[in-house]
DNA sequence: TTAATTATATACCATTTAATACAGAATTAA
DNA sequence: TTAATTCTGTATTAAATGGTATATAATTAA
């Protein structure tokens, strides 16, 4: 048994909260009374329990990644490389224009500039942007071994396209777009994939 | 002839190097100093000629439209849509994967999230963003009443689709993806285009 | 009970932030 | 010269920033 005084808040909730925190405000908008606001924990509790602002948005980004980003992982699932497209791009206009979430896409919006004081925050997210894409591209390598994509197929370059639609679906929700405008975005985007 | 000391460093040149600072940084990633130092002008100096640092970030917004981003009015100029949407992505790619400018563009990654107190930054950033896709919405309207356009594509529709591939290669080229890989993206988005 | 351990709350710290007050310097108009 | 005007530099302000020191409360192990 580990002794203690026990915590009074529950980790994940507060995490969740702090996610959206960083969702609606970007990391450098977000301020730790904002944080501590939202979490409904007190500032030392914050610090003894994730470290520091950049610990927690490092743990942020993995539990984004986890829930509301875990579409990615069920788009490559599908059984053509076409419906993994459809599917990503539907993944993404469901996730970022849903009512009961903040506009946009963490990944993208949580820092895309910065000062050099915090270079690590955007390098961190231009890591996490790129690794999604990686694991589009796997998935097309895939599909062109199998002969789901003709031959010669690039699919970095399919995968990047992929990716540069997703982050400007994202920016656009960013904006305020509307989900029913998304979707004809995404029957447009469809087109250029492939047959 | 008006008295008075006359200013003993450049407006215009003052205003390029706000420009490449906000572009590098973002609105929130840039401090007071961060610009003094660049534009190397004094604190009082700054405030006097441009007001504060929101009206310095909105005569940088439209230097940096009618300048860098002019791209944009070049390529409506193009006879048919489909050359149209063309020159956008290619004077995007070019624009933001200078060497001589920071990655990215500034509209984009100017400010995409931000706490209450800086709501106006975003929505103006967004509404400059919207106005540049009105402007190309504009254009395929008119290529569809030429005939330039099958009947039946959707001008808002087309220019939507645009728009979030040019934002979508200002989140990969503020990540610091590569010219010649992003030209390969747009040869893939103007397979989307009608014919 | 006692000791050890962990969480919380108040208060605080140094630094940085955007913005100004004020005095002096440089110019034009009379 | 004199007055009016406008810019510059030093110094300062109040507020907000990320991060802690310290004391106390609550739990487990012995």
């Amino acid at each position: 048994m580990k002794s203690g005084r026990p915590r009074t808040f529950d980790t994940e909730k507060a995490l969740d909260r702090a996610m959206y925190t960083f969702w609606r405000k970007g990391y450098y908008g977000t301020s730790i009374p904002d944080l501590t606001r939202a979490m409904s924990i007190s500032r030392p509790s914050l610090y003894a329990a994730f470290g520091n602002k950049e610990a927690l948005f490092a743990k942020v980004l993995d539990r984004y990644r986890s829930k509301p980003a875990a579409y990615l992982n069920e788009a490559i699932k599908e059984p053509t490389a076409k419906k993994v497209f459809e599917k990503l791009l539907l993944g993404a206009i469901d996730l970022q224009t849903d009512p009961a979430n903040p506009g946009g896409c963490l990944f993208v919006q949580g820092a895309l500039a910065s000062g050099e004081s915090n270079d690590a925050i955007r390098h961190e997210l231009a890591a996490r942007r790129a690794s999604g894409e990686a694991t589009i591209k796997l998935r097309f390598e895939q599909a062109v071994s199998e002969g789901d994509l003709p031959v010669g197929t690039n699919p970095a370059d399919l995968a990047k396209f992929a990716a540069t639609v997703v982050h400007g679906l994202a920016v656009q929700t960013a904006g305020g777009d509307e989900r029913e405008d998304l979707l004809h975005v995404a029957d447009l985007a469809l087109r250029a994939f492939p047959n």
